[in-house]
RNA sequence: GGCGGUGUAGCUCAGCGGCAGAGCAGGGGUCUCAUAAGCCCCGUGUCGGAGGUUCAAUUCCUCCCACCGCCA
């Protein structure tokens, strides 16, 4: 069995999981699923970094700790995938012993070779800032924060002699076309590359910054932050010797985001050969999200509220959003309106619905059971040929974590199916007695249909495929070595799946361009709606209920009866307001005990943004009169 | 300022030397198994602008404009 190890990069703990972390998270599992899905052996990690300047001064002005801040943060993001059911292997921290140990490690084995010397660095520093300014930072000499001069001061600090492997690099990467993928980015390595590259500043002196860890051959130094933070793909798994390691190492990829090609396309590799560990494989580089069009800033944190959609979407609906929407290197655009859309055309309408209209099929026209395959005619063929072709099409897309192109490439297949299905009409073909042979063909064409969907789609939607075949009787594990045509056995029982992905209907506020997205009602039956009785009622007293703010209780004359009824409209409606109202209640609720007070029926209101209005019929009615 | 990229249908984008394409949105039709879903039909857009190479350019070259990225 082969092994894939794909690391997601460790989030810095002064930040709060938003969308563009969440997004490289679910790319990466989504990947790792699906490597799963075909039987290979698999590791992801993901993590947090948690040294360097930024987080003590952080928790300086928050009072606490830098290990209190980054505890309470690197918690926040193991609750996130832990919600986005990401399914990690391991999540390290670089505070965590097994990572300094190997960090120290390697450290010592570089200062022992001699890739590492003391050496002087000067800059513009700021005193109240606690750090250097480059050149184009500084304003007239002075520090942009605080406006005072800065000062010339020159420091000792440990070099990684990075710059002698230049060469060897460009020469690496020009060898390698995808070391570094899409293109753009190793385009843009490379141009860095032409540029004469410096020494690395690896260290940070204690008296400036105690939070890191301490140089293992000069302790009056910490490592410099990102190179501390890099060790984790390697830390994580116990480092040069260890078992895992040896396994998994050989096979490793990284995604990252845009914003950190640097370290991870050329300190990393530099890093990597002096310490004499392999390169990794690939470093795949995703882009940003804009959010309705605009660019992303921390200070607004519409990112962290993009997450907002997985809950009010769900799960499923979310991942396949990001994985399609966002051609992977590239910039994309988030917004509900586009979201919605997509939940709408691609997971409604084509794949819940086909889901749907298929499982009904069978169960009404075949009791329930998976038919005989019978002979296969020509559109059965295109149907396996479609599958096969859509198949192996997201598989190379794949290989490439071209996630779109997968998704687009099994939805060809859907869109294949739904034209199957009405090609061949199987509720024409169920009246007519001589055609029950050709009714099987297509019914188990339909149900193998969707039995191999549920296994192609696991990595990107788990819950939707699980359900799809559960659907069709198959439960446990999916396997793609299953997604083979044929293996569905006639007389399996197959049950309806609808509702997979309910239709989204989305108003736009007028004026505002907002969206205010509403799930589609389900429609019922004229005589479900009549089991409901509702009729016009009187309000007789009504009064605050103790410790509520919300509830009113009201007495409510039906006519021949009064009645006792609790209604949530406190903070739209005084109490003598009410009094002497005409309302609309139902009237055959099943009593339930709101605050200790028995309520028997509801009073009917329309609200809409936080205001509320209860019905009152537009003429004179006596009370007890039907609605209907 | 240097290097690179992008500019194609209302929107998102594919095509990259041989009669302009897809999805979505929009319009029309149609079936009824289905989530008012499905299916079928409908796109003349100066392929950012100007010039050039070529029998032929959206596709190659030059310049210009706009936007973006990396570097300084």
């Amino acid at each position: 069995m082969t092994a894939f190890y794909l690391t997601t990069p460790i989030y810095y703990v002064n930040d709060r999981p938003h969308l563009g972390h969440a997004y490289t998270t679910i790319v990466a599992d989504a990947m790792v699923r699906y490597r799963r899905l075909a039987g290979v052996d698999v590791w992801l990690l993901t993590g947090t970094d948690e040294h360097g300047d930024k987080i003590a001064q952080a928790a300086a002005k928050a009072g606490v700790t830098p290990q209190a801040l980054a505890d309470q943060n690197s918690a926040a993001f193991r609750e996130t995938w832990r919600a986005l059911g990401i399914s990690h292997s391991d999540f390290i921290r670089t505070t965590e012993e097994r990572h300094q140990k190997v960090v120290l490690a390697i450290l010592q084995k570089l200062w022992d070779a001699g890739e590492i010397y003391l050496g002087k660095y000067g800059g513009h520093y700021c005193f109240g800032c606690e750090r250097f300014y480059t050149e184009k930072e500084i304003v007239d000499g002075k520090c942009p924060d605080h406006q005072t001069v800065l000062q010339w001061i020159e420091e000792e600090n440990y070099f990684f002699k990075m710059s002698k492997y230049q060469g060897w690099l460009i020469d690496y990467i020009e060898r390698h076309p995808d070391f570094v993928r899409p293109e753009r980015y190793r385009n843009e390595v490379l141009g860095f590359l032409r540029d004469p590259l410096t020494d690395l500043s690896i260290s940070r002196p204690r008296r400036r910054l105690e939070w890191g860890i301490p140089l293992p051959f000069d302790d009056k130094y910490v490592t410099y932050v990102w190179f501390d933070a890099l060790i984790n793909y390697v830390s994580a798994l116990g480092g040069p010797g260890d078992p895992r390691f040896e396994k998994f190492w050989p096979h490793v990829q990284h995604v990252i985001a845009k914003d950190i090609v640097k370290p991870h396309a050329i300190y990393w590799p530099c890093m990597l050969k002096a310490a004499g560990i392999p390169l990794y494989r690939h470093l795949n580089v995703h882009g940003y999200w804009t959010l309705g069009g605009q660019k992303i800033s921390k200070s607004v944190g519409n990112l962290v509220e993009a997450l907002a959609l997985k809950e009010k979407y769900g799960n499923d609906a979310f991942r396949y959003f990001v994985l399609r929407e966002m051609v992977f290197g590239l910039d994309a655009d988030v917004s509900e309106e586009a979201f919605v859309g997509r939940l709408n055309a691609d997971l409604a309408n084509d794949l819940g619905n086909l889901v749907s209209r298929v499982t009904t099929l069978i169960v009404n026209l075949n009791r329930g059971g998976v038919p005989e395959p019978g002979q296969p005619t020509a559109a059965e063929e295109g149907v396996l040929a479609a599958f096969t072709k859509a198949k192996a099409d997201a598989a190379t897309a794949m290989e490439e974590f071209a996630f779109q192109r997968a998704l687009a490439s099994m939805w060809e297949f859907v869109g294949v199916v739904n034209r199957y299905v009405d090609a061949t009409q199987p509720w024409a073909l169920a009246k007519d007695a001589s055609k029950r042979e050709r009714l099987s063909a297509v019914l188990y064409t339909l149900a193998e249909s969707l039995r191999v969907l549920g296994i192609v789609l696991a990595p990107f939607l788990p819950d939707a495929a699980t359900k799809i075949r559960a659907g069709l009787g198959q439960p446990g594990e999916p396997k793609l070595v299953d997604a083979v045509w044929g293996r569905l056995a006639p007389g399996t029982t197959v049950q309806k799946v609808s509702g997979l992905f309910p239709r989204v209907d989305v108003p736009i506020k007028p004026g505002t361009g907002e969206l205010e997205a509403v799930t589609a009602a389900p429609r019922v039956k004229m005589d479900e709606f009549g089991k409901i009785e509702l009729r016009v009622a009187e309000v007789v007293a009504a009064e605050p209920l103790p410790k509520s703010k919300k509830l009113l209780k009201l007495t409510v004359s039906l006519g021949e009866e009064q009645r006792t009824l609790v209604a949530g409209i406190a903070e739209h409606y005084t109490p003598a307001e009410l009094v002497g109202k005409k309302v609309v209640v139902v009237a055959n609720l099943e009593p339930a005990k709101l605050m200790g007070v028995e309520s028997n029926g509801m009073v009917l209101a329309a609200s809409s943004a936080g205001k509320l209005a209860v019905l009152t019929p537009d003429r004179d009615l006596p009370p007890g009169s039907k609605v209907s």
